[in-house]
DNA sequence: GTCATCATGTAAGCCGTTACATGATTGC
DNA sequence: GCAATCATGTAACGGCTTACATGATGAC
């Protein structure tokens, strides 16, 4: 999880930790939580297995590490450095000699990748994966996409099932359907991702979610 | 978290670990996950603290332990009898010597309420609040509600505050916007459980949420 | 008699937290 | 010079998971 997240933002800029938790508390879905506690230790951990190397003072800033695909940290970084001018004094390796930048490693960025393929349950790291979702090639970030709907769907099918018999305590009974309609909502936004993501693999709107050859109708 | 979700399920009826386990697997929200491996030292942890005690023989079946409140795990008992008739032939101790049947004693009863009330901001912990607000008296009920009302509106006015800037990722931007209605969602159906509660507080349907007294119009 | 299920537990480990310790830089 | 913030780390601990170990009971 915390290591997706790492590496997540290192793919566009090479950062310090503790810029890093700045960064991770901006995105959206409580990942606002994460600890230095747990994340200098990640780093150390992830430093150790060869995934992110501590480069030399002055970060990339608006020249990113990796040509492609990256606008989405190097946005976020523009944007702070929009709003908050004055305080970016910093990119010629003026002060802070004592803090250690980090930059992710070819090895780490095919660590990246496993990890925005993985094939989770869960919820938050999925949103992880939507959060990168423009690092991946865009039929990897399809297929990631539909297989999520295929286990909501599964978890929706079990729920309704469910739902169907059971006790009646009004709270309970509340907190069932309320759960059935947070699927049915997450569903939905699933369907939005594919449909985005089938727009830029080949900009057609197709209709059947299958396999590309001939289905008999 | 653990603790509610077994003192909860003791609150009505004496069960032994293994039952406590499918029973938590009923629950919605992702409680199916317990096992065996949390369940029993937790089990163990509140039989120390005196929280509960193991209880000879049978299980209360029909006739719960505490008189009022009842409604929910007695009801779940009830439909599991229904639907798999002959299984549960044991209602007078003949088999299964060795499983330990748990009840809840007094200072576990406290326990439960101090945990029903609490107010954390966890999202499942509240799940299990819902889940077993039957066990509150409806004015508690009630505030425990409101006070999650107003923790999630909380949440949405900074998510707000910050979806109006930020970077235009396209799935980032999906994310927050997927992020906000689900928080949207979460605060209609909190406001059906105030509805639900005041209903039940005093049968009338009155509108203004805050103090009892004439506030001016 | 053997297999599936019921039933209870322990051990190792992961992932994360809070609290603590430390020190550099900057603003006033 | 002092406080606030920036910055990095360690220690202790909590809660939960998987995997392992063990054994009783009932069905066939």
């Amino acid at each position: 999880m915390i290591d997706l997240a790492i590496l997540g933002l290192l793919h566009d800029q090479d950062l310090h930790g503790y810029e890093l938790k700045k960064r991770l508390g901006e995105l959206p879905g409580a990942f606002a939580g994460v600890s230095f506690g747990s994340l200098y230790p990640a780093l150390a951990r992830l430093e150790r297995a060869g995934a992110v190397r501590e480069v030399e003072g002055r970060r990339a800033s608006t020249a990113p590490t990796v040509p492609m695909t990256g606008a989405l940290s190097g946005e976020i970084a523009a944007f702070r450095a929009r709003s908050h001018p004055g305080h970016e004094r910093d990119d010629q390796g003026t002060g802070r000699r004592n803090r250690k930048v980090y930059g992710i490693t070819a090895s780490g960025r095919a660590r990246l990748e496993t990890l925005l393929l993985a094939d989770t349950a869960d919820d938050r790291t999925f949103a992880l994966q939507v959060a990168f979702a423009s690092q991946l090639p865009p039929d990897q970030r399809l297929s990631v996409f539909e297989r999520r709907r295929a286990a909501l769907a599964e978890r929706l099918r079990i729920l309704t099932a469910r739902r169907a018999v059971g006790p009646s305590d009004p709270y309970l009974h509340s907190l069932r359907e309320h759960d059935a309609r947070v699927l049915t909502n997450d569903l939905a936004w699933v369907d939005e991702l594919v449909a985005l993501a089938r727009l830029e693999l080949d900009g057609t709107d197709q209709p059947v979610p299958t396999s590309i050859g001939g289905i008999h109708p």
